[in-house]
DNA sequence: CGGTCTCTTGACGGAGTTCAAAGCTAGTGG
DNA sequence: CCACTAGCTTTGAACTCCGTCAAGAGACCG
């Protein structure tokens, strides 16, 4: 069974057949099974995963001891706590399947390795890392010009397939809302 | 005289003299003015702008015609529009000195020839886009988890040297709120 | 000095939260 | 495969943070 990130990484630089033996010595799958937790708060996350298949959360909990999703990761998505992979820190954050999925991940030691070992890698993570800060900025951007309404309404016609996948209350903590004002909204907005 | 960019990136990967001499015929230094224009609307964003000395601003016109501050960049910093320097769309928004700078660019083929010329760089620039990530993410939290007033306040002890830097209207836009709220929460929490 | 930016003050309004309670849905075990 | 329970979603009323508007007081630059 090929793994899909092969193409992925296809998709941004070349990588021989042979080469591709060679990741698959550093990469790690993981089938993992919903709400299962693959980073909990106080641990150092040395750990950057690919979603595969399925769907990842990160969250932390707030001052009132409620669950605030920061992020979600889809198919052909990367995610990880950078603050505490990059620094060593401990984490504050919980990174949970939403749903059963399959995972590939690298620790930080063996992305070290890899990219010693196929150079192109080098590249290929910068890029990521250069479309992740894009992907933030808009984030940024749209978060001040918007009221919640607005980027509700945005998120709901952006990704509707995505709003049949997770929960209703998840949605509105990633949105920074709360679930009554989000069905409030829904009921309005006939979504 | 050198410039400080070859210290920053020697904090990162090594660098020999010779290297240093490449690195030279790809970056441009430049000396702006206050209040000069680095990017504007409507235009393809193909540079990287690492400060030197000084401090720049990028911010876009909302729908009410009122400029949106995002980010600042102060000495140690690379800024540029992710979105459009990668898919070279056009950008939405402009890049400007909030005092005299002195600014090292480098356009979108300049980074490319340089990271063949020098393969460290790779690094590098991999390197620094994953601490932007995780910038990207503390702040992303702390906008989750605070109020306005708790994210001012936050603000002005994190750096009680850059509010004296730049004009408060400055700082109120990049908060996420009116000056004349600001105005209210220095008031009241004597800052 | 005169004029244009910048900062402050106060009254008012509205978007969005909080709290409480009642339907609904889905997962689990018997 | 059904029944029961825990968790999810909806409703509505009261409240509050923060934006809007208008006007005045400084501050900076030619």
């Amino acid at each position: 069974m090929q793994k899909n990130i092969v193409q992925h990484i296809r998709n941004h630089v070349d990588l021989s057949d042979s080469e591709v033996e060679v990741l698959n010595k550093y990469f790690k799958i993981h089938h993992c099974k919903k709400k299962e937790l693959l980073l909990i708060e106080n641990k150092v996350c040395n750990q950057f995963y690919y979603v595969e298949k399925g769907c990842l959360r990160m969250y932390f909990i707030n001052k009132k001891g409620v669950e605030q999703i920061t992020q979600f990761a889809l198919e052909g998505w990367w995610i990880s706590d950078f603050q505490s992979f990059i620094n060593g820190s401990l984490s504050e954050y919980y990174i949970q399947a939403v749903e059963e999925s399959r995972i590939v991940s690298i620790d930080h030691q063996n992305l070290d390795a890899l990219v010693k070992a196929l150079p192109q890698l080098e590249k290929y993570f910068r890029l990521i890392m250069q479309k992740a800060v894009g992907g933030a900025q808009l984030r940024s951007k749209l978060l001040y010009e918007m009221s919640k309404e607005e980027f509700f309404v945005h998120f709901s016609t952006s990704f509707p397939e995505f709003m049949m996948r997770v929960p209703q209350y998840m949605i509105a903590s990633y949105l920074g809302l709360t679930p009554e004002y989000l069905s409030e909204l829904r009921k309005k907005t006939i979504l």
